[in-house]
DNA sequence: CCAATATGGATAGTGGCACTCTCCGCTATC
DNA sequence: GATAGCGGAGAGTGCCACTATCCATATTGG
C-alpha cells in the first residue's frame, strides 16, 4: 500500500508519518521508484503501536523511540524490553538527592525485602517509588505511605496476570512487544479502574442518597 | 515570611512562584507595602502540593488549576473534588467515536454490573476504560483485555485502602487534599509497585537460578 | 496524451506549555 | 547611602509534537 492508504487505516496523518519516518519511529517504505514506496501491515501494525503508547500510555516520542529500538533489536533478552518499557514510563529522574531520598530508598529496600521480592531498591521503579514516598511527605502526607503494603499486596496479582499474558505469547515480536503493551496500557487500564471503584467506594461511603450495602469482602 | 524565603523552603524558584501566583495556582502574599508581602506557611504547603501533582502526578497546570479551585470551594462536596481529580488527571478525550467505542462502553457496563460497583460507564474513568480497551484492540492485543476482571479485583482494596485514609481525615482543608493526594500520587505509587512487581515476577520466570546480568549488557 | 492528484523528501513554521528574563520603581537592611 | 531584595507585568525561551510549504516526479482517469 502507499502512504495515502496507511494514513487512512491507521488515522495517521500523512505528514505525521511522514515524521515519524524522518524521527526514525517508523520504517521508511520500500522504494519502488525514486519517489513511490510501499508500506505493508507490519508499517500499520507499527504505526498503532506508537499512537497507543503515546496517546494512552502518555510517552513521549522519544521515549517511543528508544523503546521500539529495544523492540527491534533482536539480541535484546525479553526482560530487557520490560526494563525499558519499565524505565521511560516514569521520566522521574531521581529527584533532588538528600536524607529525605536516602531514607526513602531504605524503606523500598525494606519493602523489597518484606515481600520477598527480586527487584532492586536501585531499579528505575524502585526509584520511582522513593520519589513518591519523598513526594508524599514532602506535601505533608506522609500518612498516605502507610498503604504502602496494601499496594504492594495488589500490585503481586497484576504482576503475575501480566507475566502470565505474555507468557502467552510465543513469536518474539508479539512477546516483546505484548510486554510494552502491557506495561504501558495496563497501568492506564488499571488507572481507570481505581478511579471506577473509588467512584464506588465513594459513593458507598459519602453517601448519594442510597442505603449503603455491605460488599462481599471487607 | 518573604518571597525569598518561601522560595528556598519549597524548592521553587522566585520567578516561578510569581508565576504561580499571576496563573492563579498560588494566592497572592499579604501587602505589608506598595512592593512587599509576606507569605504564610499555607503558601508553603500549597506550593508543595502544586509540585507533587506537576512533577510526580504529571498534571498539567491547567487542571492543577482546576482542582485547586474545587478544593478552594467549600461548597464543593468531598466527592466533586475526588471526581475533578480524577477527571483531571487523563485528558483523555474519549477518542474517535464509533462501533469499536461503542462496543468497549458496553463492556465497561458489563463490568460495573458485574462487579456491583456504583459507578457510571459515561463516569471520566468510564470512558478512559473504554478508551483503553479501544487502543488495545487497535494495537492488535485486544487478548490483554481478558485481564480486566483481574485488575477490578485488584483495584477494590486498593480503592478501599485510599478512601480508609481518606476517611480518617477530620478537617475539610486536610480531607479534600488527600483525595487529591491519594488519586494522583496513589496511582503513581502503585504504578511503581507494579513495575517493581513485574521485575521480580520476570526475574522468576525469565531469570530464575542465573545471576542477574549487568543493565545494557545484551 | 494530458491534466489532476498523489508521492517522497526536505526545510521552515506553528501552537502549546512551563517557565525564565528583563525591567520598573520602591523597600528593607547593613 | 549603597546594596540587595521586592511586587508586578510584559516579553522571550526552549522543548515538543506536529503542520505547512515547496519541489520534482509518479500514478491515475479520461
Amino acid at each position: 500500500m502507499r502512504i495515502g492508504e496507511l494514513s487512512r487505516r491507521s488515522g495517521v496523518s500523512v505528514p505525521t508519518i511522514k515524521f515519524y519516518v524522518r524521527e526514525g519511529l517508523l520504517p521508511a517504505g520500500q522504494l519502488t521508484s525514486p519517489n513511490q514506496a510501499s508500506y505493508d501491515s507490519g508499517h500499520e501494525r507499527r504505526l498503532k503501536l506508537i499512537r497507543a503508547l503515546l496517546d494512552v500510555g502518555g510517552l513521549s516520542l522519544a521515549a517511543i523511540g528508544d523503546v521500539l529500538h529495544t523492540i527491534d533489536d533482536p539480541a535484546q533478552p525479553v526482560h530487557n524490553v520490560l526494563g525499558v518499557a519499565a524505565k521511560r514510563i516514569t521520566a522521574l529522574e531521581g529527584g533532588e538527592p538528600g536524607p529525605e531520598l536516602d531514607d526513602a530508598r531504605e524503606e523500598v529496600a525494606e519493602l523489597l525485602v518484606r515481600r520477598g521480592w527480586r527487584a532492586e531498591a536501585h531499579s528505575p521503579a524502585g526509584e520511582a517509588l522513593a520519589g513518591v514516598l519523598v513526594a508524599l511527605r514532602r506535601a505533608g502526607h506522609g500518612g498516605f505511605v502507610e498503604l504502602l503494603d496494601d499496594y504492594a499486596a495488589a500490585a503481586e496479582p497484576v504482576a503475575r496476570a501480566d507475566l502470565d499474558y505474555v507468557g502467552r505469547r510465543a513469536a518474539r515480536e508479539d512477546l516483546v512487544e505484548s510486554v510494552v503493551i502491557g506495561t504501558v496500557l495496563g497501568e492506564a487500564m488499571f488507572s481507570a479502574l481505581r478511579r471506577l471503584a473509588h467512584v464506588d467506594a465513594s459513593a458507598r461511603a459519602y453517601g448519594d442518597g442510597r442505603p449503603r450495602e455491605p460488599r462481599g469482602a471487607g
